[in-house]
DNA sequence: CTTGTGTCCTGTAGGC
DNA sequence: TGCCTACAGGACACAA
């Protein structure tokens, strides 16, 4: 669920309510969830008294700087959210909840328990974040463009779609990212990366750049009876400019039908009239 | 290095 | 009704 856009609206909604707030207390409900250090141990106690510095993000993953150079990191995996809430509400399928001076919580609820979080000082970052240190350019990032691009598709045969979901070349690109923008740039999902003409592949560079800004400009995709919220609650709105994602036997806007793939276990959606 | 597959989880939808 | 399978916004370990 939770890619770029969804991970951005989701920080710009907790940078008014926590950002100088104070962690009172933490509550483990699912300690598989908490990877460092060893099993979690010692993860409540490192985090209750600091107070948030900044809240930042990268791809995927929010970054809560903290004070005393703590670093507080969280991925919401596939099904996670994170909603602000009063002392009593416990939403469903609460994993871990942060207490906060002032009386509100900080709930991550994740049903598939896919999510993570992680604690560390700052000077261990590199080691412990280093899936994070690795991953590449954002597709609103300076420096991401064409050029970008085509150095990391040159003499790829993987099917473009992989690359595209591949955190080291597309830094927060997710399943419903991707496909939409290689619908908007008229790219087959299974063509072999490498094969892309240059103009195929600055189309591609353009549409990731504007797919992700207008996910994050209708502060993201929520499909119906999905979990992800904003942190006041509220639902995204990309999911009612969705051109092809979710959309296997429908219309396409050009009257043709969209077409559902499967490419490495994932769904890839896309229509045989407007893509090539 | 590259590429594809299986696995981690829980919940739900659809077929029979 | 119930049982079974397939699948779901992600990432990673592993095999070839």
């Amino acid at each position: 669920m939770p890619e770029l856009p969804e991970v951005e609206t989701i920080r710009r909604g907790l940078v008014p309510s926590l950002v100088g707030a104070r962690v009172t207390s933490v509550l483990v409900k699912r300690r598989r969830m908490v990877k460092h250090p060893e099993l979690g141990r010692g993860f409540e106690s490192k985090l209750a008294g600091r107070k948030v510095r900044s809240i930042m993000r990268r791809g995927k993953y929010l970054l809560f700087v903290l004070d005393g150079s703590g670093l507080l990191v969280i991925h919401l995996g596939m099904s996670g959210s994170l909603v602000l809430v009063g002392r009593g509400e416990r939403p469903k399928h609460e994993r871990i909840r942060f207490e906060f001076s002032g009386g509100r919580a900080l709930s991550f609820a994740d049903v598939r328990t896919l999510g993570k979080v992680i604690f560390c000082e700052k000077r261990e970052s590199p080691l412990v974040l280093h899936s994070v240190w690795r991953m590449g350019l954002e597709p609103i990032q300076r420096g991401f463009g064409p050029r970008y691009l085509a150095d990391r598709f040159r003499d790829r045969k993987a099917p473009v779609k992989s690359l595209l979901l591949d955190q080291r070349v597309c830094c927060g690109v997710g399943n419903i990212y991707a496909n939409e923008a290689l619908y908007r740039a008229g790219v087959r999902p299974t063509r072999a990366a490498g094969s892309l003409s240059e103009p195929e592949v600055e189309r591609l560079s353009k549409a990731l750049r504007s797919v992700i800004n207008d996910g994050i400009k209708w502060c993201g995709t929520t499909l119906e009876d999905d979990g992800y919220r904003l942190p006041d609650g509220g639902r995204g709105k990309f999911q009612r400019h969705l051109a092809v994602y979710d959309r296997a036997e429908g219309k396409c806007r050009c009257g043709g039908t969209v077409k559902l793939v499967r490419q490495a276990g994932r769904s890839s959606y896309y229509c045989p009239a407007c893509q090539h």
